[in-house]
DNA sequence: TGCGTTGTAGACTATATAGTCTAGACGTGA
DNA sequence: TCACGTCTAGACTATATAGTCTACAACGCA
């Protein structure tokens, strides 16, 4: 043997389809080369660490989720955006549960590698402008608690509507989706409060 | 040595305190009985392995904070059902982050210790029985999807609208019981849809 | 054909952890 | 005061894991 075996690609996707299936802890270098029939050698030939690993597992992962959300701000679809998070998991099953249900700190503990830090940073950023930019136009303004809101209406909502579907490995049915629109058409609306 | 020098309670105490700041995983036999400065030999005089301390430290947990929710469902009262979850955060912010920042799974997986089978079950049938008695009083009937309807407007929507407060470990702010309010409303509201 | 680069191969080390086991200290009741 | 039961004490075992290190195989190029 000499000649590669096996790249990156092949070790990110065992990594992916274990932790799809028995969450990221279970990611082991033993798991993932095992899964693999590769030598441990030639993980750590194209990764400094498990972390590396997991790190580029989750950020890919979110990266691929947050596109279709950021498509939908900058369309000015506030429901859109509302609803990418059913209509992602549908199409990615797998990968939805990798990314939703668990924590970013689930994958890598303490600090990222260096490497990766930029990339989160970067990412984190742009969700944050996206929150920002919906804000302004749903609420005016984008201060403090019209931001808490969209976090609210856009993030939280829709991936706790989805959670119970993914721990039982099924897509979300077409009630999650009513039940993010009927809350954002509550949350949106412009006279608020109990009156 | 010789009597006793600690019970139970200090090693769930301990245990509990672990969890809070760093997570069920760092709950480990020797972090506990570090911390309470005990030696292992008095761990597991009393505790027959490390999942039956956890177990039992999840389940009381889940227990006491599922007693005021099961109260306000049975004073018939659904909107305080449903802003339960921040009361009680707000009052208990570090069991909090134990029990609604990680899932049961963090703290046993696999197969529960058989002492806790029965208790868990019962808990979970509790909950449940809530969840079908409002949803025959809120939508007129309990079939699969006003159940559903009953998870998202009780537990769901709750739950996630406080977690990122508990990862700051901060007590959740004004708005978080409006968003829920508002929420509750908006689901529980006679004529559905969008017209 | 020989040599260097790339990557496979897997034994090996270090460390964390759950759990076991034996010794013995202390209190209590006869 | 003695024997026994309760509980502390901590060394010990077994296992899982991240990461290291040395050997060498295959390929391309001179």
């Amino acid at each position: 043997m000499g000649r590669p075996l096996f790249d990156n690609a092949d070790f990110l996707a065992a990594a992916r389809s274990l932790a799809a299936e028995r969450g990221p802890a279970a990611v082991t270098v033993d798991s993932v080369t095992a899964r693999l029939g590769a030598p441990k050698g030639s993980f750590y030939y194209r990764f400094a660490s498990r972390d590396l690993l997991l790190g580029e597992l989750w950020l890919t992962t979110v990266l691929a989720y947050q596109q279709g959300f950021v498509a939908a701000i900058e369309a000015g679809d506030g429901l859109a955006a509302a609803l990418h998070t059913p209509a992602w998991v549908r199409r990615h099953l797998d990968d939805a549960r990798l990314l939703l249900l668990h924590s970013r700190h689930d994958f890598v503990q303490g600090d990222w590698p260096a490497p990766l830090k930029r990339g989160v940073r970067d990412q984190a950023e742009r969700f944050e402008g996206c929150l920002a930019a919906f804000s302004r136009r749903a609420f005016g303004r984008a201060g403090p608690s019209e931001l808490r809101r969209a976090t609210f209406v856009l993030a939280e909502v829709p991936i706790a509507a989805v959670r119970q579907h993914l721990e039982r490995r099924e897509p979300p049915p077409p009630l999650v989706d009513e039940l993010i629109a009927e809350t954002y058409r509550a949350i949106t609306a412009r006279p608020r409060g109990r009156g």
